[in-house]
DNA sequence: AACTATTTATAAGA
DNA sequence: TTCTTATAAATAGTT
């Protein structure tokens, strides 16, 4: 209906596409009220586009709830459910997550840790020293606030970050594997080189705490 | 449209206004697939009369699972019902979960600490020894089994659980509050009675790596 | 359900 | 977008 007539086909012209649903949405709009008043009739109608902008007409004789209602008894379907599913899914890929942080966690605190092999161990130590040494360091800072108000002795904190320090030379040293050899010495150096001359670690002999 | 002009308003002969039904509602279903071609749209229709007997239409392009959430991200509102209700509040619930389990396993790994006060870093702290300790013992046994294969001296090793543990008990000292001093004795008379004499910890003093 | 006179919707143009 | 208008389409009343 109009100047001419046109094929049902999408209109390939943009600009006349967006004409021609603007035109035809409030077209589909006005019979839908027509019929709603003429007829006693109940309808819902949801309408977007490409621009994904929406727009709806529901009776006002009706609601939502009746409308799915109805629907489900007409048509023994749930429009929930493919929306339910979506929702399942999510709740399975959540509790996924959830498992697996809860069996790193298990880990960290050092439970459950039979099943883990050699490697597995060795990365799980890692972590948890890299934690601590963070964590020393942040209460470092803490308590060189309180230090500040006389709360705590220079000396004795510089002792304490010396033997931290010493300790994880120590373990590094002897957890790793024959072959990191070349690492250790390396992270040994590097080590060294940041601490006053005093405080330097030594390759661990057997004899090491009567020569401290 | 038609042999004349009618006003919109119910039709009062039930007969009449059935077949009207009838012709308005084929008519609009028929736009709705029109537009829906010509224009990319994206319908859904739901009508009912009186009768209660049902008719929709929805685009071949769409679902009712985009209807139900493009209509929930347009208006606010939900269509479905409580059972819905309760798959999202549960996903809330583990989301919550999840999330908290994100910032303990941050903390243990020693990231986003700058907030937490000295309580809460003692507890951090504690929690990560223990992992240590637990995760070392499972090494010794992992270690124990590779000596048997004569890959460790038991001289290295145990000299290294002894330093291991002398350092535990020095940061035990170190970092107590002055009011669980207490605590640490006992701690420590625990740790010394299942030493060796020659291994036991001495309570920390200014020269103590001179004496040892 | 078909027919058809008329009304209504709308395609194209501005 | 909105208005205009020629024309297509829908449909009210009739058969």
């Amino acid at each position: 209906m109009g100047r001419g007539k046109i094929e049902i086909k999408r209109i390939e012209n943009t600009n006349n596409r967006h004409v021609t649903y603007s035109k035809r949405k409030n077209g589909i709009i006005k019979k839908a009220k027509e019929i709603t008043v003429l007829c006693d009739a109940k309808v819902s109608l949801i309408i977007f586009g490409n621009s994904g902008k929406m727009q709806e007409y529901i009776s006002p004789s009706t609601n939502w709830s009746e409308i799915l209602d109805t629907y489900h008894r007409s048509t023994g379907k749930k429009l929930w459910d493919a929306k339910h599913e979506n929702l399942n899914n999510e709740i399975d890929r959540i509790q996924r997550e959830n498992d697996h942080m809860q069996t790193e966690l298990r880990h960290l605190k050092g439970e459950d840790i039979t099943s883990l092999n050699h490697k597995e161990l060795k990365v799980l130590e890692e972590a948890l020293e890299k934690g601590v040494s963070t964590i020393r360091d942040r209460q470092s800072e803490v308590m060189k606030i309180k230090r500040k108000h006389g709360q705590m002795l220079e000396e004795e904190h510089t002792q304490l970050e010396y033997l931290c320090h010493q300790q994880e030379m120590e373990n590094m040293k002897s957890f790793v594997d024959q072959n990191d050899e070349d690492l250790y010495r390396q992270r040994m150096r590097e080590y060294n080189s940041h601490m006053p001359f005093a405080f330097r670690v030594q390759p661990m002999q057997p004899n090491l705490h009567q020569r401290m």
